[in-house]
DNA sequence: CTTGTTGCAAACGGTTTGCATGGTG
DNA sequence: CACCATGCAAACCGTTTGCAACAAG
């Protein structure tokens, strides 16, 4: 899915859900609809502010994430333990998980057809109605382990 | 490696390190060894309020905690997005993951060897030397599915 | 005009730090 | 007796909330 059709999509539910347009929400939608992997509503409230003319206030960019997350638009990412980070949830074949160098802090996404097919298999067999999963890799990265 | 084996490996690592024994740290050892999954601080905290007649201040088990995990005698789990928990490291055999009911919070380990093959083998081709993973399923548990 | 949206500032809660005290090696 | 460990309280910082002004349907 394209980032420009994820933010249709999400301009689309959100409008079912009874929710009425702002400036607001449409700027975090475009910033999200352009990123594949996770940002932090700081670095949203910041990137915004760096490149949108109009300003956005934290509280919005928390308010709209929650509403986003509500609706499964977007998905939190527990990359780092200390900031929650969220990125647009898009159809299963962009599905990924994260690389993380806990040295300098970088995230890369990465995915595995195997590694899915050991996850799916075992929800099933798991005392629990699986709705997500999670995988995050911890190491070095290539600039970090030199 | 049972609790106990953890916690004498733990006060001799400490040593090691040029650190000195207290009572404080000796505290949230014995707890940690008698816990095998993940514990918050706060939880360490309140436990050890409720259990030990000796007070242990909060800053304390923040920093021993960050000391425990400098050496790798326990591993933050990021379970909840919002709250660090760490349990201890044991040898492989222990080798656990979790999954995290969203509705009631309830954290329930468990363990996989065929994801854990999976795992091993992905790490091998990725980008990243890697040290550790983690992998969190997220759902709805039996009691709160009903 | 009713109800959601936004910004501001203050409150919150988990975590960290500065400092003085106490205990270990 | 040098240095780590500890408790206390204050500072920090990401996040949430109350409130008043604003805008969409």
């Amino acid at each position: 899915m394209s980032g420009a059709r994820w933010v249709e999509q999400a301009e689309a539910r959100l409008a079912a859900d009874g929710r009425k347009r702002g400036v607001a929400r449409r700027a975090v939608l475009d910033l999200l609809g352009g990123e594949r992997c996770a940002l932090s509503a700081l670095e949203i409230e910041d990137t915004l502010r760096a490149t949108s003319s109009r300003r956005v206030s934290r509280a919005s960019v928390y308010r709209i994430l929650d509403q986003l997350e509500r609706l499964r638009l977007v998905q939190r990412v527990g990359v780092g333990q200390s900031m929650v980070r969220y990125e647009r949830v898009s159809g299963h074949d962009e599905h990924h998980h994260h690389l993380v160098c806990d040295s300098c802090g970088v995230v890369i996404p990465f995915s595995d057809p195997a590694l899915e097919r050991a996850i799916s298999s075992l929800s099933e067999r798991v005392p629990l109605t699986v709705s997500e999963h999670e995988i995050v890799i911890h190491g070095a990265c290539r600039d970090c382990a030199a």
